[in-house]
DNA sequence: TGAGAATAGTAAGCACGCTTATTATATGCA
DNA sequence: TGCATATAATAAGCGTGCTTACTATTCTCA
């Protein structure tokens, strides 16, 4: 039983991400692309390190990401004023357009995911969702202090 | 609701992934060449797109996997008697001793994430996965014939 | 039987994830 | 103040995923 659980939660969310990708593909869009764009709309205006903390991604996975993102007009880089080493990210006119859409989608997306299921199981679902990350996060802590 | 409970899914199977990957990476191999490995111990000497299709990703990507587990001698391809496009994997003596070990850290890992969830809860847990799966695929299926 | 469709495997080329390493800049502490 | 450490971004190089395209072989059915 704990075995078919472990696969089955990582197929959905195998399944889950495929979907995801599928449906901004015919917007242009890469998924984590697409994540991009809708994490800098809800948090503008930070340094790369920012978004990539926030993706959980590492910096230079991000860098070619927005490598990408840029050359394609869809963001923009400026240099932070207050500490040369860093890049703050803009939407450009070009993506403002495309992320409630991208928005509407992730809704849609989630929506159709769950249907189906009742409140009160969401509930329940999201409480063992939470635990269950608590376990996964302790497991994977590297041995800590030990003298 | 809806929007959290999509991202902490996608958000536990990711951690779930780069946990198993983590812990494989000790034996020498990378996730994808673990799974393999377990896939082939479990359904032997099947042909390649045997295995493609089990771990549900395309058949080139399988042939690359596939590359590096022969060039490191962890598996060998044969020729199909009775179908000579066709290659038939086979684990070998230098594998035979690794699967009992991943085998081992794939139940300990998921042990570790579903620890203090009780039998009851598992089961609607397994239950929910179950049809949340359903409701992914349904929304992949393309447009299906309507004439 | 023989032509067209399907299947098995692979190549090329790209995006994204990683690890390891480098440069530039900022910070912190003796 | 100045030296060590930390941080921001990027480069190089690899593995895995994809799409598209190709060859070889097998299957199907007119």
């Amino acid at each position: 039983m704990t075995i078919e659980i472990g696969y089955r939660l990582a197929d959905n969310s195998r399944q889950l991400r495929r979907l995801f990708d599928e449906r901004v593909r015919s917007l242009g869009l890469t998924g984590p692309q697409a994540r991009l764009l809708l994490s800098l709309e809800r948090y503008p205006k930070e340094n790369q390190a920012f978004y990539a903390e926030r993706l959980e991604i590492e910096p230079i996975t991000l860098t070619r990401i927005v490598d990408r993102l840029e050359d394609a007009g869809w963001i923009e880089r400026k240099s932070d004023p207050a500490d040369r080493r860093a890049r703050i990210l803009h939407l450009t006119d070009k993506s403002r357009g495309i992320v409630a859409r991208l928005t509407a989608s992730v809704d849609a997306l989630f929506e159709e995911m769950l249907e189906g299921v009742d409140p009160a199981e969401r509930v329940t679902f999201a409480n063992l969702l939470e635990r269950i990350a608590t376990n996964i996060i302790a497991a994977r802590q590297p041995e800590v202090a030990h003298g």
